[in-house]
DNA sequence: TTGTATGCGTTATCAC
DNA sequence: GTGATAACGCATACAA
């Protein structure tokens, strides 16, 4: 391995010069700088990303923990999050948590145990944070679901305005009896409740009573569920012409249980989904939904862990990310 | 920063022994590992991998370099590297190429300067690795597409033995005038070429004639791609009843061009992707597709960087997946 | 079985 | 402007 020594040597300077000329650190004279700069070239030299770590206490790369990198909506994610930390000089390690709090527990320590400089937590099941207090004054920003009153930086989804536009978009096409497929309802901050709420907002507001039939609750937010959902939804005789979906991932299960059931989308039943992933453009029909500004939810991340490395205690914030709401022939 | 010295004191032992104890080596009295395993416990000790890998020289980390994480066919590989580098004990970094040969050259630089111990890099541009001499030596297996002559470590896909099985089965189901979506054909072993072999080797098994009107190349395999190139083939006018498609992300699109122009699948057209990504099991009509072993694969290939980590010199080794065809409503 | 000395490649500090 | 020296936290080699 070629190192600063050898560089050095080479250009006939100390090694500390050629720390120097690679950190682009001025009070190096042009002349010597030309000669390292060639040294460098020549010998095929490259920084030790471990021993610079080691000697100034930072890696250089932040953690992004996610459920399952394998679900469209978080590989989306991921993509804009790598982007932008890349533009803020930062490498992405990604974890997957397996959307269990345990497994977001690991990702934490894990991050810290790396020696990453910061985590994004897209946490879904973590609510109680509290219980993990060693974890204090580390820059970790939650992204995405859970709503932690405060205690962290956190960029939120429009859950429940989202789905409460959503829901009212389908009342306003005309659908009066309207099915939520949602989540498991484990406690009243997850990204789960956040969404009923906004359906029965939409509800009251459009004078259409709750009917707890339509009210379907999945254990995982996955396409086989939402499609399962659908069929026991249509099976079970009740009278249905709307359905909003938790995701885009459970709205395309739906929209195929729904043909599953010789159901016509959206002659028949109308359907709206929450994320737009890039699939919901593309099925037959197309899958009108709820679409909040990804790539500006990954800069706020990457901006606000980046802040905290800087200010480890500054106050947090806590941003909403916008949403605007897509139309596409699954509710025309 | 809690140290190996901040644990020995904290124990009453030396630094060496908790590094002993850390790493489980023997030669350690019981008593005194639990002394030791008390006061790391106790203060929330962390071993420090730069201060390792520094000593090692090696940090644990595989990189891997993929076109575009948020394709799902990426983001689903991804999902089984990680896991398969977790089973060895190495973590994974993720690097995005934007499907370009300077973005593939850059992440084996960048690879190396991150002092990954090695990459596994799912080319699908990058076909003249000789011009990059500096590389050489360097644990690097390539995943998936490209085939490099015996030169490196290389899984691949059954590109043209997928392709082939396919075409056969939709000449088998009674196509006659079938049509494929492909990429551009940059040269001669690249995987487009190779799954167009494929469908020419079919047709002539099957003594069916090529039409060149119906072979229609894609800059870039994305659905919106496969939705105007289905657009496009219909609006020709030419006779089609079967279109093999290149990637399911493309079939995706594909089927949506085909609804847009009011052909039905199966009834009309017959369609069949490659990769079986997810959701192809939930598509309207659900696609037809080849499906690789890609658990298989992502094994194989972290299999082949931990080997050749270990031993720099060995000879190459090229696997190519396993697959089967997977029959579903677009071509019933 | 445990402790001591030394060095991995880099950077902060301070002297020249 | 440039260079010498001392850390950073850990593990190897060897002494006790």
């Amino acid at each position: 391995m070629v190192t600063m020594e050898d560089v050095a040597r080479l250009a006939g300077v100390s090694k500390m010069t050629v720390s120097n000329v690679v950190n682009n650190r001025d009070g190096v004279g042009d002349l010597v700088r030309q000669r390292v700069l060639e040294a460098i070239r020549q010998s095929g030299y490259r920084v030790n990303v471990s021993a610079r770590t080691l000697r100034s206490g930072r890696t250089g790369v932040i953690g992004l923990a996610v459920p399952d990198i394998e679900l469209p909506y978080f590989g989306h994610l991921a993509a804009h999050v790598i982007e932008a930390a890349g533009r803020q000089g930062f490498h992405v390690a990604i974890e997957q948590t397996g959307a269990a709090a345990a497994g977001e527990a690991d990702a934490i320590a894990h991050s810290r145990t790396l020696h990453f400089d910061g985590l994004i937590l897209s946490a879904v099941e973590l609510d109680r944070l509290d219980e993990h207090p060693a974890e204090a004054g580390y820059p970790l920003v939650m992204l995405g679901e859970q709503d932690f009153g405060g205690r962290f930086d956190h960029v939120a989804m429009p859950n429940e305005e989202g789905t409460k536009a959503a829901t009212t978009h389908l009342a306003d096409r005309g659908c009066r009896r309207i099915a939520i497929v949602t989540g498991r309802a484990s406690d009243d901050v997850n990204m789960v409740t956040r969404r009923h709420y906004g359906y029965l907002a939409a509800l009251a507001e459009r004078g259409i009573g709750v009917d707890p039939a339509l009210v379907f609750s999945l254990d995982d937010a996955s396409m086989e569920a939402g499609r399962e959902a659908a069929c026991r939804l249509v099976d079970s005789g009740h009278e249905i012409d709307g359905v909003v979906a938790v995701t885009d991932t459970v709205a395309l299960g739906v929209l195929r249980g729904l043909a599953d059931r010789g159901l016509r989308v959206p002659e028949d039943v109308r359907l709206i989904g929450f994320d737009d992933i890039p699939e919901s453009g593309f099925t037959v029909p197309s899958l009108s939904t709820v679409a909040p500004d990804h790539r500006w939810m990954a800069e706020r991340a990457v901006e606000l862990v980046a802040q905290r490395i800087r200010a480890p205690l500054r106050p947090t914030a806590q941003y909403v990310a916008p949403f605007e709401l897509v139309i596409r022939e699954s509710t025309r």
